[in-house]
DNA sequence: TTCGTTGCAAACATTTTGCAGTTTC
DNA sequence: GAAACTGCAAAATGTTTGCAACGAA
């Protein structure tokens, strides 16, 4: 692994992407950060974040609508994601599943690193509105 | 969900998802068909992946450097994807994975279509090559 | 004849990258 | 001073889309 300097901004993007459980976008990243320093730049978020990647402090959850959904949190937990709203929520892990990674590697012959359990589907809020607007329509 | 005529192709490009185990990509898909179909499209098989994913028939795996690799095998399965060499393969299911869906459900009072689950690492082939070519070097 | 499907290529959107200037050590 | 980091904008890449021709019912 390749020598780090200390960098200012890329402090500041993980504590951004620790900061929130809304799963952000880079976009969201940029947008969030480009208020704090006037001269952030996109192609920062994206340099930082495959680094994190590669260190295993941010992990890629799913790709909604197009673009890549990021999480600082590596506590163990899964994720919902809404098709209606793309909102991504966490979902609490049921069981120690870190230990599914250990199991896989055995009876595989590979390594794992992690692992990522996505559930798809609509969001609570996605199928009141969806029912609302059925009932109006009767 | 809209009216569909039968089509050759459509068939086809279900029929090649079906009758491999290598979670391939769109381009993928297009390469193979065009041999048997001399003016294919790769914008056929991308719009025929977006109907087959809407009806259920077809799954996105993983988007593995930046290509999504597609599943037309919807038997509960979870997948590995090797950082390394970039194949998935699939992982047996442990348990009954598809009341995982309707617990999250109630938990979460939303509506679960289906769930992905994916390891990440370095599949047993891509370990052997690194552990020879390290021997050499030594 | 109607309307779904396709080929083709242009359009699109996100992500990556090259380079020159800046910051870290 | 050397090497890492960044801004900027251009390039790259996978995917989507508009339209005219084609095929199914």
């Amino acid at each position: 692994m390749r020598k780090l300097n200390f960098s200012k901004k890329r402090d500041a993007v993980l504590a951004v992407l620790r900061s929130t459980n809304t799963h952000p976008t880079a976009e969201w990243i940029y947008q969030r950060l480009k208020v704090d320093y006037p001269d952030f730049s996109l192609g920062t978020v994206y340099r930082n974040l495959a680094l994190f990647k590669e260190q295993g402090l941010v992990v890629s959850v799913a790709n909604v609508n197009g673009q890549e959904r990021y999480d600082g949190i590596t506590s163990c937990h899964a994720h919902f994601v809404c098709k209606k709203c793309g909102s991504v929520f966490d979902v609490d892990c049921m069981g120690d599943s870190r230990s599914f990674d250990d199991q896989i590697a055995r009876l595989y012959n590979c390594e794992v690193d992690h692992h990522n359990l996505c559930f798809y589907g609509t969001c609570e809020r996605c199928r009141t509105e969806l029912f609302e607007s059925k009932a109006q329509n009767v």
